[in-house]
DNA sequence: TGGTTAAAGTTAACGCCGTTAACATTGCAT
DNA sequence: ATGCAATGTTAACGGCGTTAACTTTAACCA
């Protein structure tokens, strides 16, 4: 379909892009599809030729992050079991920083209800997936506990996830720490927190 | 001010009770100030004599979800700094899986910008309080490490927030684990997640 | 006690929004 | 060449947050 008076030509990528930099710039929250339109120079209705509804834009718009968010975890080194948990834990919280409205748009919860589009739960699975492979890799290797590879996950997911979410939101108190924070918090999991002269460790 | 046919005689209450009820059931998005209006058979502007704006409604009620998690976690045992600490992370998750509705506006960010209101931001900090307590309590009894407290308190708070994130918006796989997972969680955080014949532990 | 003032309601209106229905134009394949 | 499917269009519905202008009531004070 070539581009005329008329037809666009191009409508669906486009729309994306905008959207996207709008996302990125002001937050979902601004996502209007009518303004949307007029920026892209079309009607409104035409929009919906190529998405369901506002909320199928902005789960493509989600989609894209996670897949990125992938990208940037995949680039970590994985020579070294530690380093490499550590730097997927800075690399996520980096990604976080760097996008924090996309970021919050991909975990808002409120926007994207799980289940309701399978394309990006299944984009959020394959990030998750690379910080899994590092866990594995890290107990395959015998550095890490030998603890359920399900626990440890959810313990390096839940960190990551948590500290990007209140740095971005700004309950952190303090002045901006980053990535010093990141790299201690993340050594406080794998090291532990507790003072060794107490107590045996729980193994 | 008494109840008349014309003055409504406690409006600002029973709007905060039925928009607190909405926000609990459906989520901070199926807020309407005019349906909230309908609802308790006053016109709509009638609620700006209360709010400043939508935003300043479920700003109230972010306090008020804030106020009962601060209650939750005052009510967690401190006798022992170990149980004390897991108590809190259980205590946290717990509130989150009750209501993850409110869980989603007290931490949306996007909704409830941080720094647009104070008494909002001076909730979420009681709250934050408390963990902190828990956490300094444990380094003073030298059950902790003497990292600095901003770092630990840093750590705890990113692991129970991203666990409850997580957690209720289904990102974590398989079936209904709680609150197991949140306490081998916490767990992990104090024991560390190495093997201990690997490497020195980092002090 | 009576009158003024401030609090707390009212209706009407503006300009957005998402979404749908009905229709028009164009590209492509037979 | 023609017909179909894809991709646009305009018009319209109902909802929303919010403001302006006005009205009713309560409270207070001379």
């Amino acid at each position: 379909m070539a581009r005329t008076a008329y037809h666009h030509g191009d409508l669906h990528q486009q729309a994306h892009e905008l959207a996207l930099t709008i996302v990125r710039e002001q937050g979902d929250g601004a996502i209007s599809l009518r303004a949307l339109a007029r920026q892209l120079g079309v009607s409104a209705p035409a929009l919906y030729r190529h998405y369901a509804d506002r909320e199928s834009l902005l789960a493509e718009l989600a989609i894209s992050g996670f897949q990125t968010l992938r990208q940037h975890l995949l680039a970590v080194d994985q020579q070294d079991s530690r380093s490499a948990l550590i730097g997927i834990g800075l690399a996520y919280v980096a990604f976080a920083r760097e996008e924090p409205n996309l970021y919050r748009l991909m975990f808002g919860g409120r926007v994207l209800p799980r289940g309701a589009h399978p394309r990006l739960d299944q984009a959020g699975l394959a990030a998750f997936q690379v910080l899994e492979d590092t866990v594995a890799n890290g107990q395959q290797r015998g550095y890490l506990k030998a603890a359920p590879l399900s626990l440890l996950t959810a313990a390096a997911w839940s960190l990551v996830h948590g500290l990007s979410q209140l740095t971005i939101d700004g309950h952190l108190p303090g002045p901006d720490t980053e990535p010093q924070l990141a790299a201690g918090i993340t050594a406080l999991l794998l090291d532990g927190s507790i003072e060794r002269s107490n107590k045996e460790p729980t193994p």
